[in-house]
DNA sequence: GTGGTCTAGACCACT
DNA sequence: GTGGTCTAGACCACG
């Protein structure tokens, strides 16, 4: 579940966002357990401490989890709403993508198709 | 037309490089016809030379413009084409940002929504 | 191995280009190895680091190394595979040059007297 | 005969001299008339005269025409001669250019290919 | 520590 | 006038 890719041009520190945000929604994370610890996560990952802390900071920012001094990270009770309501935020990025490829020249038609395959066949 | 935020955290110079590709499919440069100068442009917009020029070096790398030395730098005739076609290449993008969204909760009508507000009526 | 002539009319940042490719071709970075950094390499050669990193982005651009940010630059595992396809676009140029000269008078057999001296006794 | 390239990044007063070397080889310069005038010529190119004045400059730094005063521009007795002489000075630059493409993996065949082809069927 | 970007100002070659 | 290159030095983001 967490696999980072550090030849990726996208900062590890947000590539662990994404990782926890998608562990989230699929429940791999339970609401009365603290999540992984710094040092124990960093090691496994055999990535920089201080960038975890980075990535856990941002996700507490978020509003995605707290802190229990001296017991660990938990997950929010609001932790999935508030990824759904973030996520939304992001169909501006859509708009503006899907603006400049029809400038460029891309049809409707294909645009529609790369909708249908991630969507497919959701009758 | 020519405006650029300088607070923007996406570069200055990948700013300029869209302008004026954003410029060539309005038509707002012929084919042959030369781009602004380094010196003029970087003046006009209060940007320093180099940048300008990091930008005009990226555009030309693109195929969308040449160089005459001593003389200027002309549009290429097939800017447009090129242009077009390294459209079709950020299709992954898009495929990415969907999946995400998807992944987030987000409905395919959502999504559909948006499309068509950008392709509204395409008969 | 790292000797620039600052006097020469080819510019630094392409005798970089030249040296790295050398250097790859050679064995003298292994792949997925850092590269030397830009300000160690430059205050080493006494060059600017904005030199270097020209260099750095343009053998980036052909694919020879990736950056990971806040890292390094390492070696692509295919670097050495780039840089021998890319020789044969060069056999264009070998052409040009050698119409020049046939024009000009030099015999074949002189042309020959060099190739052999290169590719000497390559039975 | 006269075809400069304007968009080529050979200068253009690079492309002259070469076009007059060809034009003498080939004998069609009369030893005994004047070459064309810079503003006769340049109008004709549609060229800055400055830029057929320097390549003039250098075509007679060259040794391959001189300058009576009041008449004109005429070749040199030897002007073949020393357009043969300094071929022979570029075979230093083949000889770089092989290095580099055999040291990049091209093989003495496929050089060979082309310089049979440039001298194709030289019995 | 690493690379990425930007500014300021200089010098060169070419037209 | 044009673009091309280089230096010096600054600030930022990332690990």
């Amino acid at each position: 579940m967490f696999s980072i890719d550090k030849m990726s041009r996208v900062p590890i520190y947000e590539q662990l966002i994404s990782i926890f945000e998608t562990g989230i929604i699929s429940g791999e994370f339970a609401a009365d357990e603290p999540l992984p610890s710094v040092r124990a996560l960093s090691q496994q990952l055999s990535i920089n401490p201080n960038t975890l802390q980075r990535a856990y900071q941002e996700i507490e920012h978020r509003g995605l989890c707290y802190t229990v001094p001296g017991s660990g990270r938990y997950l929010s009770t609001d932790a999935l709403d508030r990824i759904r309501s973030a996520a939304f935020e992001r169909m501006d990025d859509l708009g503006s993508m899907l603006t400049e490829l029809k400038s460029k020249g891309v049809s409707k038609d294909e645009i529609q198709r790369v909708i249908d395959s991630v969507y497919e066949r959701q009758v």
